[in-house]
RNA sequence: GCCUGGGUAGUAUAGCCAGGUCUAGUAUCGGCGGCUGUCGCCCGCCGGACCCGGGUUCAAAUCCCGGCCCAGGCGCCA
């Protein structure tokens, strides 16, 4: 309370706070040392924190003798602390200024800043990742993840209000999940064991218990992709819902993205500014494109298809010209998906499936799953793996299992949509990709 | 893993095709000095680099071979 009080009680003073509004304000701020600017008997400072940027000026002649010989041994992103008062200024182009009376620095810079967290001169991206967290420092890429916190935020509080419940399922696990995707080993007491994938097989499990479960934390693919939106550890949005089918919860996951951009425009509108974004709320409901009207587009633009073929990049390029923003592409042929996907009733060569691809870009997978035990079997059989190793996953069917469906939603994917950057690794605070494992 | 293009100060680039004039240019950065309103401040001086290994040649940053690394595209995959 008081904001009578904050006005005269000398505190810290946010540097993003400043305006012309809180002139005469007393105070202190503290923070990184963005630049200085030393014109002689007048030097600036733009200091950067959590908040912002403000300028601090210093006039020499105002100024004790060792206070201005302190500010002239500043370093770039040292950290200090500056004693002083808000000033409406028209000199400055913000309006609004920090004068500083005294100066302390809490901890100096030694070495040079091998990045330029200005951003005066461009770095190459793989540059920018050796030094990920002076690149972070810069206002555009902090940006970038603060809006992934509102994006994280928003998908918790859309899911739980309509009760799903969060649960964690184990990252360490005996046998490979679903097939497909190669896995990371570990060596877990003399035995062997592996990072997981996905949720996929834990979640289901959990539909007999809770009914709908959500889950967002890392997985881990042992691909030895090389592309711009590829990482090794990527972090996974996964739903499943008990008596469910593949067409309900694609509403759930286009409501979500709606949620997610409203969400967005709301609370990051500094942020999206920063970043020249004008990110409008996805029209609803997304566009159902099934995979047998994506082979007939292909067909018409010269790229015939074998039917049961999957869909390569070069073709979901093509799409494009067909199809923008979100959609939905469903009904895969069976023999594409995993082996945990409902094969259709009556027409088991087609499945209850579906991807959420946004342009070119596959941003979510699910379907209806399979309940039945015995057909369950049966695919994994037919995907070349050994119902053997499922078999505690297998008896759970023995047990009560309801019709479900559900979907795995790639974050930083996601986030790279949101943000219209190039390069998932730009969206992932510390990728690991084929090369990179450090920092 | 494949194809194409790359690797020059801390960072980003010029130079390479047409080998010598490169003691390797520029910006930023760091150091020093100057400057009263900057906001990519400005001005002067100084500092700092040819990815690694082999080869061709009188002479290699420049041409050739191999390796490592990077970017984009493709594959795998989500």
């Amino acid at each position: 309370m008081g904001e009578v009080n904050s006005s005269t009680v000398p505190g810290r003073i946010p540097a993003g706070s400043l305006s012309p509004q809180l002139d005469g304000k007393e105070g202190y701020v503290l923070g990184w040392v963005h630049e200085v600017r030393d014109l002689g008997h007048l030097i600036f400072v733009v200091l950067r924190d959590g908040t912002g940027l403000c300028q601090v000026s210093i006039k020499v002649a105002d100024t004790p003798e060792e206070v201005v010989r302190r500010v002239r041994g500043i370093t770039n992103e040292s950290v200090v602390k500056v004693w002083g008062r808000v000033t409406r200024e028209p000199k400055a182009r913000a309006g609004v200024e920090f004068k500083g009376r005294e100066v302390e620095v809490i901890s100096r810079t030694e070495r040079t800043v091998p990045y330029d967290v200005t951003g005066k001169v461009d770095a190459k991206l793989d540059t920018r990742l050796d030094h990920r967290i002076l690149d972070l420092r810069r206002p555009e890429n902090r940006a970038i993840f603060l809006i992934g916190d509102t994006v994280l935020s928003a998908c918790r509080s859309f899911l739980r209000e309509r009760g799903f419940i969060e649960v964690r399922t184990p990252r360490i696990i005996a046998t490979a999940t679903e097939g497909g995707a190669a896995l990371f080993e570990v060596n877990y007491f003399d035995r062997r064991a592996y990072l997981a994938q996905s949720p996929q097989l834990y979640k289901e499990e959990l539909v007999t218990v809770f009914e709908r479960v959500f889950e967002i934390g890392p997985f881990f693919r042992a691909e030895e992709s090389n592309t711009t939106v590829h990482i090794n550890e990527f972090t996974s949005i996964d739903i499943e819902a008990a008596f469910a089918d593949y067409n309900e919860v694609m509403e759930v996951l286009e409501k979500l993205m709606v949620h997610v951009y409203q969400r967005v425009i709301d609370e990051r509108g500094r942020e999206l500014s920063l970043l020249n974004l004008n990110i409008r709320v996805p029209q609803l409901p997304f566009m159902r494109v099934t995979y047998d009207e994506a082979l007939e587009y292909l067909r018409e633009v010269g790229m015939e298809k074998r039917w049961g073929e999957d869909l390569s990049v070069r073709d979901m390029r093509a799409l494009t010209s067909k199809y923008d923003g979100f959609y939905f592409i469903t009904d895969f042929p069976t023999v594409t998906k995993p082996f945990y996907i409902k094969p259709r009733d009556g027409k088991p060569e087609v499945s209850e499936s579906f991807d959420l691809v946004h342009g070119w870009l596959e941003l979510a997978s699910g379907g209806s799953r399979i309940s039945e035990r015995s057909l369950l079997e049966r695919r994994i059989v037919d995907s070349g793996l050994n119902p053997a190793s499922f078999q505690h996953h297998l008896d759970i069917y023995d047990y009560g299992m309801p019709p479900h469906a559900g979907w795995g939603l790639g974050y930083e994917r996601l986030l790279m949509i949101i943000t219209n950057r190039m390069n998932v690794r730009e969206a992932t605070l510390f990728p690991r990709d084929r090369t990179r494992l450090t920092p």
